[in-house]
DNA sequence: TCAACGATAGTCCGAAATGGAATAGCTACT
DNA sequence: AGTAGCTATTCCATTTCGGACTATCGTTGA
């Protein structure tokens, strides 16, 4: 009712899409834009608002005091858009879909890329996802990816991945601050943390036996993709489950210095409703997601044995 | 995440719009549209939800079940981008604005009339609207219009206007079902029900003694503008705070058959927060506020001696 | 110091969406 | 029938949007 000028739903997405991805080219190509689409976008949407929404820097966006206000505000308004699809949907369905809500880092990093197999050899069961959904609207969902320790009452929790949690730095970073050589070494070098899960380094000093433990400097972001991108930037080391970086270990991006890492009891769930009985395409569904996980941690039996030596 | 086409806001106005006006035209007219547009906004996102979200009659359009859902995830999403632009603009401001949240009714037939005057008056005084937020959303705001018995914990509550209501017909209809000379004819006609305020009935049937009152037929409605139009429309009778009527009575559109009506303890009220004490602004706005709203009301006084004969 | 790289911002242009005016069609009521 | 009050549709001018391309800036590494 104050402005008579209201927001474009796509500038929206590209708002939330830059929070999450960090820069307005990752954005751009989650949401199939080019990177000028995006760009414009967002002075679109700043120049309506009134204030910038991100701070520039060479290495990318990071939301600004007011950004942080409408990012969040954002995903609300999409999330109801999201859900008020998915409502009709299920309305209108006959024989109702499956409705799985998925974690962003996961549906970026594990879940799209090999989702298209589960959709081939099962024509015939239908899957819906939700990302942004509200909690209140997760409740609704047949199943559910979280990320703790696996005990949410009134829910049905297996493991999924991302046990395993390893030590990662950009090469360059890590040649930069000398090396390392031995575990003390990591002191010298900063440090980044995911917000929702802020004990890693603690739990991480604590297994592997570091004392006294205090990094040089931290930086907290809002989503591990960010986290992850940072890294791999070279502004600090991380800890990020290692099902998470497959690739970028794989390609050097990122280096596990020392194979240091531990096994931490907070993960990634796939967690069912307890007291509704699973129906037979939600059956197929857990059995392949659980199977796809297992088949993308191969080395976790060795490391588990190794940890707990 | 679903899918790829997402509504546009416009889009999403429309929809809020024509679920409270119950007309395109009259939708059109409030958010300074053509007709032509409104109708083909409706139309596209229909065609984007891929079911109609208003059954179409003569008289204008109702919600389908699809269309009540997405009106409702259509309002959390405009109001979120509502107290987007509320907390920015706070953000931002040195010297903040006074934060009145208005509801819908309210604001069409009392508010937004009479505003300008305000505006005139005291233009160093910086008002801002939301009309959509959500309930936690407005626990923000600096005062708040509600509908109740005026007992809010922790909320001030000043009387503000509708205790007044009254019974009010087309009156086409009350011609067509043999006119109303007695109190017991109304039982002959179909009434309207405010969905949210389902009591005035079995109120109104108590103040007046009209015994084991079972109307004909009862429509219910989401908003009162809807009831009020639908009433004008000749559906029904209709139980209606005569503020909110004036115009129509005066150029009889709408007649109150007999003067028949009654007191209620539920009406407006204008609430603030107990704790908070009211800045200078605030405290002018109130006076103001209140005042019209007696002015509003100058039939009142006479009225409640008649009711409590 | 210079070149390469990767980041965002800006310009140009064709395509698509949007909104307004006018028109056509429908239903209810007199 | 005829009218009033709706909505839907068509035509058209305007605006917006997105992609390709280019400019520019900062960081990295030789």
């Amino acid at each position: 009712m104050s402005s008579t000028h209201l927001p474009s739903t796509v500038g929206l997405r590209v708002v939330a899409a830059l929070a999450q991805y960090g820069t307005v080219s990752s954005a751009a190509d989650a949401l199939h834009l080019t990177q000028s689409a995006v760009s414009k976008q967002l002075k679109n949407i700043e120049a309506l608002v009134g204030a910038p929404l991100f701070d520039r820097t060479s290495q990318g966006l990071s939301p600004t005091d007011v950004g942080m206000i409408y990012i969040e505000q954002a995903r609300i308004a999409l999330g109801a858009l999201e859900t008020a699809a998915v409502r009709v949907a299920a309305l209108r369905r006959s024989q109702p879909a499956i409705r799985l809500h998925v974690l962003p880092i996961l549906g970026d990093r594990w879940f799209m890329p090999r989702f298209s197999r589960f959709a081939e050899l099962h024509p015939e069961i239908e899957v819906e996802f939700t990302t942004f959904a509200a909690s209140d609207t997760v409740e609704e969902a047949d199943a559910v990816f979280r990320f703790g320790d696996g005990n949410w009452p009134g829910w049905r929790a297996d493991y999924f991945l991302g046990r395993e949690v390893i030590l990662i730095g950009a090469p360059q970073l890590i040649a930069r601050g000398g090396g390392i050589s031995s575990l003390d070494d990591i002191r010298h070098y900063p440090v980044l943390e995911h917000r929702q899960t802020p004990l890693r380094w603690s739990d991480f000093a604590q297994a592997t036996h570091l004392n006294e433990f205090v990094p040089a400097r931290i930086n907290r972001f809002g989503y591990y993709s960010l986290v992850i991108r940072a890294a791999i930037g070279g502004q600090g080391l991380a800890l990020v489950p290692r099902s998470l970086i497959h690739d970028e270990l794989a390609s050097g991006q990122l280096i596990n210095p020392l194979g240091l890492g531990f096994t931490s009891p907070n993960c990634y769930w796939l967690t069912t409703p307890a007291n509704r009985p699973l129906g037979a395409g939600l059956a197929t569904l857990r059995e392949w997601l659980l199977q796809e996980a297992r088949q993308s941690e191969p080395m976790e039996v060795a490391l588990l044995q190794e940890t707990a030596s």
